[in-house]
DNA sequence: AGTTCCATGTCGCGG
DNA sequence: CCGCGACGTGGAACT
């Protein structure tokens, strides 16, 4: 990794266009080539930037980054206070937990959590506007759509009727139902569920994976 | 700004929890207090970080950062490379053109190339639940509500029929038509907007600014 | 402070 | 490679 720290002047065009204007800032080049242009604020987000792939040209008082996809980022170089390289070698990468991806796992496993009867017919059941989290039989015969989300809002409810708006339309599962499920189901998620006949269930994540990891205090 | 190249393993427990194995990396500090971790690639984001507002301690051999939020950011440093402070100074700031905004602009300046015999009535015409980027006019007394965005997803079908929704059921303007329109427009998003007969146009932005501000190449 | 909505969103997965 | 949805989304504008 490469950091520059220098009076400089951006400009950019591509998905938009943007300019900078001449000031102190920090050039932070990557080994996978991409580039960022930090500010001594405004959270981690630099406020230029170019992602991998790209070709970075240095000339005497500028820098020019072209990507494949028509992007160009000229950075003009006005002094060069400090220019530094490190090797950081490879990051072993982050473990992450507790994502909507893991619950769905998990009640895949045991739909029945979500109600009596139910077995799973498949994840990610395609349909024409996307992709249902899970699809599964009930013991009577009809199907149920389930939309699993770690934190349950309203955009969550409107997905999942649309979902059985052109499931029920549609497909020969006729008729389906939907379950919502999240961790946490805010009031107004909750209401609209229960108006448009859609069951919601808040599920306890530890008490899923059971001791499987207990949570642990950092400090 | 403080720049640290140190040896560290990283444990993060807030909104998700997330765990760094011991690697080299660079340890960002800015001005308004936030910290970020980068690795020597994957793009701009970092592996991990804390916004501000925080509290960053250091001890001998381990940072503390904890949000008024409750989020709880431990880095152990097991060997520093390098610690340097820089002072950039306050950033002039960035200056965009060609988003959301300038879109509608334009098309406010010519609604015709919507539909056919569309005047504009007004631009964000307000409403209970929030403004309409465009209301329009049709030369046969109707009235059409115009959203725009720059790429059109199955979000912005969503609040348009909202709008559609409230402005047939309180107001005078009904019967109210919707167009939406965007540069460019997923095949989801237009069969959700065809099957609530809602008309959707592609526009082409170059086209629509015309030579009023031709695109410069930088280099 | 809370809510809504844009974003050069970025990222990852499945087709 | 594209399409699609999640994200510790972040950030700004507005109530």
């Amino acid at each position: 990794m490469r950091l520059v720290i220098a009076e400089c002047t951006v400009d950019y065009a591509g998905r938009l266009t943007a300019h900078l204007p001449r000031a102190r800032r920090l050039l932070m080049v990557k080994a996978d080539g991409c580039v960022a242009i930090h500010a001594d604020g405004g959270a981690y987000k630099p406020l230029n930037w170019m992602n991998a792939p790209n070709t970075l040209v240095e000339h005497e008082h500028h820098w020019t980054v072209t990507s494949p996809k028509g992007e160009e980022l000229l950075i003009t170089i006005h002094e060069v206070i400090s220019d530094t390289d490190v090797d950081l070698g490879i990051d072993p990468g982050l473990q992450k937990d507790g994502v909507e991806a893991h619950l769905q796992e998990l009640l895949a496993l045991e739909p029945h959590r979500l109600g009596d009867g139910l077995t799973l017919i498949r994840r990610e059941y395609p349909t024409e506007i996307g992709p249902v989290d899970l699809l599964c039989r009930h013991a009577d015969g009809s199907t149920v759509a389930i939309e699993i989300k770690r934190r349950g809002e309203i955009d969550g409810v409107e997905q999942l009727t649309r979902y059985l708006e052109f499931l029920n339309r549609v497909s020969d599962l006729a008729p389906v139902r939907g379950v919502f499920a999240a961790q946490e189901i805010k009031p107004q998620a909750k209401t609209l569920a229960s108006d448009r006949n859609i069951t919601w269930v808040e599920v306890d994540y530890d008490e899923l994976r059971g001791v499987e990891r207990p949570q642990q205090k950092l400090f």
